[in-house]
DNA sequence: TGCATATATCCGCATATCCGAATAAAGTAA
DNA sequence: TTACTTTATTCGGATATGCGGATATATGCA
């Protein structure tokens, strides 16, 4: 269970990831076309992050016809929901991430999201 | 300001190390020794972790006398108390760290800590 | 001074991680 | 089927990380 801990600080541990973390945590669901143009990455480093995401059991993923949406898993443990909560906090401040933040609802607004 | 954030992340993502901040949430300080026999760790092996928590801000450490006391930094900012809340959430029921505690509490009693 | 204890650092080696272009796979629509 | 879009995976190469024995440093004491 120790592994399990430390694999879930690693998966915040990489800054795209805890960019991409802290995006999802509008609770909605977000497909990658439109991750990937807040990030400003190349698509395969996104879904590559997203996947390891997924697999640490962080975000779970849908698929919506031709798009795939990510949204962060509601159903994490008591201690995960506690970290996640400092990420929501440093994200008030940091302005890394409010930028982010404020791309993806731009973003959303103008072109309504990738259509998707 | 991300990159320390991660950094942040990336030193608790390492079991060792999350063992070792799990340990200091007691509010005590501890001498090295006394971490490496609770880890059962090489003392090079715990050392070097302890440096690398001291050098991302996490803990303090302070001389006294032969032995190096160190101790979690009481002044991190907000989102870090936080996110250290969830390794005090974590605590309470992951296995191996109450075996820590109970451990070098065992070892405090019974020595009075390595007489440091 | 010399010896013992405690801690930090060095070193080579093994493994893990990240990147991003290229390619594969999966879905849609004609 | 073919063409197109979106997303996932593969691949080689660069960099980072962890290990722990050996060694260096620091302190205390005789």
């Amino acid at each position: 269970m120790m592994e399990q801990a430390s694999g879930f600080f690693k998966l915040l541990s990489e800054p795209v990831r805890l960019r991409l973390v802290a995006l999802l945590m509008d609770g909605e669901s977000h497909c990658v076309c439109d991750l990937v143009s807040v990030l400003g990455l190349p698509q395969s480093t996104v879904s590559r992050h997203l996947s390891l995401l997924r697999n640490g059991g962080l975000v779970l993923a849908e698929r919506q016809g031709t798009w795939m949406h990510y949204r962060l898993n509601p159903d994490l443990s008591d201690w995960q929901r506690q970290a996640l909560e400092a990420v929501r906090q440093l994200k008030a401040t940091d302005d890394q991430l409010r930028r982010d933040d404020a791309a993806l609802n731009q973003a959303l607004c103008s072109k309504g999201g990738c259509t998707g």
